[in-house]
DNA sequence: TGATTTTAGTTGACCAGTCAACTAAAAAGT
DNA sequence: ACTTTTTAGTTGACTGGTCAACTAAAATCA
């Protein structure tokens, strides 16, 4: 018996294991199982939230919008998060004075503590995976990500 | 003003777009998309239903147990995906003889059906996948997503 | 054999992602 | 100026994935 069930799926046809959207479906879930068990252990965060953060730390004081066109989040996912975050108190919500449809959001002092808790393991762990490939790979990785990400969206 | 936002985001940190979480994320919610979309357009099933017709056009009639041993499916989704195909009479679920815990679907003519008008759209998918990838960027995808995987299980 | 552990499957609860409808304000077009 | 279009944000509904509890049957093993 192998160690890895799928690997005896041959039978005259294209192993499921070799199909690169099976390979990606898997390899996501279990970083993003991964990233959960981090941010659990750092401070309790969900991804979604620590996204905000991160985001936040990039822009700083930043609207709703802003963010869900930088990483291409939902607006209605976001606003839920958004709300949830505020009132846990990890991040402020302002009127905007420059526009009336929107909102400032900041982080607080807490939400500051709370990210600088969880964001060494996230570098390191970033840094991790960047560090088990060689430059090649890295590169070739990239550009491989890129074509496949511009055929998908057709 | 660029085409892609988040290529603007570098201000002296680490640009997200570089982060490989990140880029898996958002990679694999396009190809999901994407595959909905053509499983919509050739016969209706959801991507988890097409998965579940895929393991038994490569098993033969089989299991739950054995398919979500295979892909990796949480037994309860698998579950309730396997309870609305034999709904819709996709397959077809059967008590086993030799184990009485377990049961034996198989595909129903319908199933056959669905599952042959949604083939030809899905492998030219994979087709295309692969086919914009050098030979040399396959096989260093794939290593890299072996290192990657390996990483993320711990 | 009988007690213990593992496996098959179902179900309930919860969270994340997607989509569409809606309000209100701003921007663009005429 | 005023009509139309776009943008910001909220909300509801639905789907998918994850986790844990639970039953019943099998497998293990003492």
């Amino acid at each position: 018996m192998s160690a890895d069930p799928v690997e005896n799926l041959t039978i005259n046809k294209t192993p499921l294991r070799q199909m690169l959207t099976y390979r990606f479906t898997r390899l996501n879930a279990k970083m993003n199982a991964q990233a959960g068990r981090v941010l659990k252990e750092n401070g309790g965060l969900s991804q979604t939230q620590w996204r905000v953060l991160v985001l936040i730390d990039y822009l700083g004081p930043t609207s709703p919008a802003h963010i869900a066109r930088e990483i291409l989040m939902d607006k209605g996912q976001l606003s839920r998060t958004i709300k949830t975050m505020s009132e846990k108190g990890l991040i402020k919500v302002d009127a905007s004075e420059a526009d009336n449809r929107a909102v400032v959001i900041s982080r607080t002092e807490l939400g500051r503590r709370v990210f600088e808790r969880a964001q060494p393991a996230m570098r390191q762990r970033q840094a991790d995976f960047a560090n088990s490939l060689t430059q090649q790979e890295r590169e070739i990785l990239n550009r491989a990500i890129d074509k496949l990400e511009q055929l998908a969206e057709r």
